[in-house]
DNA sequence: CATGAATGAGTGTTCATTCAT
DNA sequence: TATGAATGAACACTCATTCAT
């Protein structure tokens, strides 16, 4: 059967792990610089390769961009996909999404890339404009995570009351990766303890805590208990 | 009375009335393109004047920049303290705080703005470099927020366990204007809906409510009630 | 008589003293820095008037430039008549003529000046092409002292096989601020020195001296004395 | 023989080639027209070729200029060098640098180039900034006459009693390219008589030859013969 | 008359993109 | 195929000059 598959001849391997690199190379500039303070030289620098070969890969930097964008959302599904997959209750699942999503199965950088893609106003609209795609690239996680608060909703774990669009939007708001890092690195604040605050908050708020047990499962131990 | 301040010359007024549209004119092309998208020449035909011109009131595009960003902490410090100086509780107030931000007493397009700009790495560093007076700009929301909380904390109102920064954090996040205009723009939710259930989540969460009261007062009678 | 000149109106004079700040303030500049990164508003700053006013004198920088050329060639032209005028054979005078041009009477700054504007190609061409006064400013001097080089031959003072032309371009060259202020300035020999130097170089050259007498005069004393 | 050193490369044959035009250009055009009116696009289109191909040859306007200067100094030093070397008195030395700075060898428009460049105050500085070789690059040549004319005084050519550094400086301003051009060009002098004349004067100064030999050599034989 | 705000052509420089080798 | 030289549009910024006040 495998000989069926001719492998992968190797200009084709060699082709695969060039772009790699290029996209590689490309998000950590996308992260360090920006948008427009990185250059396709640098880029290709970075890779030890010229120029030209950049765009052998990437017709232009947008499309280039718009490839590293579409990698970290199908990367994203995909963990997304996994973790509705494992057996629990839409609230376990939401609390296992928010632990994921900042120990890095899910990169926090690529959502950070992403945002840092689509804050660029000009950039976002070319995109957009090129291909109609983003909708439902964009539309990927969404319906999952809207699905899942349904299901939460059903099942009496969440307030009935709240908007799923609501609640979807604020779920995002709180794994912003900004504000992920800027508790992180800035604050210095562990990640396992964010973590746990964020589960907890996201379920209880900040009111203090006279009732119910943790909703995000015992990371680390070094969450706060409740009594 | 008049007679003390002699009315501001007419020149001179005339040139605020010109810079404050440069600087509108900015914040609109920041917010439509982005910083390096934004040329001087857009802002100056955008004036109806021309490139000199613009020079004539900041001596560069970064200073132009700053500025925005400068009078735009300045309106948000500005309604901030407004609202601490009122009467009632740091639950209240916060309250208070989460409705103003939406409705535009305090414009969240001025702090999509400051996003805008500090999500640019390089923009970022160079206006850091420029002016130490940057940390103190930022500071001043932080500060009067964190000092909210901890009140709100000791008065038994929010949860002692929470660590400030991590609640602070997840303050920020809920407000970010980004996700704001996703609920309200492209949701097409209304903002009063937006900001009930942003202040119900702040305080409970999203967990169904079987317990305490609203907790943001009723700002126009569509708030969901509970009970 | 006096009466029949009616004294110069203040307003008059306060021009006049205006418009010789401005030629002052734009000599320093045109040394300090040349031509092109002299700008009309420095030159205002200078004098602490506006920009515009500046306009009121001179119809454009070039103007002003030629103006204060045509101030210097004139100064120049009357220093020398005013040698001219003394007694003495003509290798005095030409001895005289060379000790005042680095004494100061004859300014070699304005020299330098002249020269700072000629050497400017594109400036140059602009004036001579404007005015083809120039001609005249520039053979003043050129006039006076070939007729005294002339005169010298026919005295038997100087070298009659060595065209005059020769002999005038090597006078210049002599006195070439920019020569003497590297002398007197970089290398730090007193003038008196350099100058008596000079003279004796143009009538006797390099040659040890085992002929003539010292050719200028003695100036101060601490000139070379020949034995 | 040949085989040993394998042939440049066509591409960088190319490249230099178009550096010597572009150098050529901007030589050209810093004679015409000076350093700050003349602009890049001038180069580029005078060579044929775009704005960026100059920059992908210097990193800026300024590296430009300095190479030419640079080129300039070392092509005359490289021919002082020449002369040194040659047998001959140093008075013999010196009257055949005189000679070869008028007839081409060494260009005297580079001299003059040189002189342009740092007539402009704030380029000099800029460029004496940037490199301190420039000190070296200027005492190249001033070394080397100044050795020259010490071992001249050693060998009884030369007063003794003139200081090295002032005759160093008659050197260089009768050689001034600004006044060859002068005498040369506008007074239609033919450069043979030039030089002759330079050469005994340098010598000789302007008295009237009653006593020594021509110092120069008879270098077309239509040198003013004394006797 | 004096001012200085306004103008806009011009400059150096960058960089995505193309294409001959 | 891979390269990197070449291109040229775009941009921030300057400054001589004009002109309304």
């Amino acid at each position: 059967m495998a000989l069926d598959t001719p492998p992968v001849p190797f200009k084709e391997r060699q082709r695969r792990e060039r772009e790699r690199l290029i996209l590689q190379a490309a998000e950590e500039l996308l992260l360090e610089r920006g948008y427009h303070d990185m250059s396709i030289d640098d880029i290709a620098a970075r890779v030890g390769i010229s120029k030209g070969t950049v765009y052998l890969h990437f017709a232009s930097k947008d499309d280039l961009v718009f490839a590293l964008f579409e990698q970290g959302m199908q990367q994203f599904i995909t963990a997304l996909d996994a973790m509705l997959a494992s057996p629990g209750t839409p609230r376990e699942k939401l609390g296992a999404i928010i632990r994921q999503m900042s120990v890095g199965l899910v990169n926090p950088r690529r959502l950070q890339l992403v945002e840092a893609m689509f804050r660029n106003p000009a950039l976002h609209s070319r995109l957009v404009e090129r291909k109609r795609t983003i909708g439902d690239i964009w539309d990927g996680p969404r319906q999952r995570v809207t699905a899942l608060l349904e299901e939460g909703k059903a099942a009496g774990e969440f307030d009935p009351d709240m908007p799923t669009p609501i609640m979807l939007g604020l779920f995002w708001a709180m794994l912003n990766p900004h504000h992920f890092r800027s508790l992180i690195v800035e604050q210095r604040i562990s990640s396992d303890l964010v973590v746990a605050h964020l589960c907890r908050f996201f379920f209880k708020g900040v009111a203090p805590d006279d009732v119910g047990g943790d909703d995000c499962g015992d990371p680390q131990g070094d969450a706060p208990r409740d009594g």
